[in-house]
DNA sequence: TATCTTATTGGAAATGATTTTCAATAAGGC
DNA sequence: GCCTTATTGAAAATCATTTCCAATAAGATA
């Protein structure tokens, strides 16, 4: 047995499903403990990060180094403000062009930033993080 | 006087313009004990958050909660593999279309993240981290 | 050049998110 | 119902970054 179900592992993405802020590890963790349900915050911690690796979830640091989650949801990508650093959806078409989204949201060229998966580590065949 | 020169502003500022990949902080005061300069850690904390403040330096956060900080270059924007860290250079043309660019570099719609200043902020005229 | 004001520095301690450790618990195959 | 072992969770550790505050030094002024 390899992968074993656990109210706990239901609880943290169930919650990430229902919900369309960009919430984190903490917020997760005072969901639970207003619906009175027993989970450490450890185990939320790590449950993220194996829902990540599986790509279910996404995983979101804004620059006061806090890690924010979401569920993977198709045609979507994230704006971060630099500010608040709140999280926001954008809905993403087939031909939309780079330069009009970075016009359209006020974000300077340095401000763009892609995550992927380098050629190194591809070629090294190491576990990707993202499908 | 309100902006006083000192030899640790000089020393991070020239580090970064003289480097391209995207140093730590940590990495930056590595090269202090090299050279022999005599600067502390918090303030090479202090000062890059005020060159990011100024505009002239960008701030990319890593999945590993670890900033990294690059000297703004004109066109072109940051590629960070989600596997290890690393952090590499794209330059972008005016016409580049961000879905052509996402199959290029095989990441997932759920990676890209562009950070920017929102409406609410922009509105309440809160003083721009970027320009 | 000497003096003075105050911006800046830097070591120590604090902070806060996240990870590690490991004994207790519980999922689910038999 | 039993047994194996994946999973949990509290405490402690880790690690990047920030805060505090007394000592230092930039540079304006006399």
């Amino acid at each position: 047995m390899v992968n074993r179900n656990t109210k706990q592992k239901e609880f943290v993405l169930n919650n990430l499903k229902n919900r369309f802020d960009h919430p984190t590890s903490q917020k997760i963790y005072d969901d639970a403990q207003k619906q009175g349900i027993k989970i450490g915050q450890v185990s939320i911690y790590r449950i993220l990060n194996n829902l990540v690796k599986e790509g279910l979830v996404c995983k979101i640091v804004t620059k006061d180094n806090v890690a924010h989650f979401d569920f993977v949801r198709k045609n979507h990508i994230h704006l971060v403000c630099n500010n608040c650093n709140q999280i926001f959806d954008k809905n993403l078409s087939n031909d939309d062009n780079l330069t009009e989204l970075i016009k359209e949201f006020n974000i300077s060229m340095q401000d763009v930033i892609l995550y992927g998966i380098c050629k190194n580590c591809k070629n090294n065949n190491i576990k990707k993080t993202i499908k």
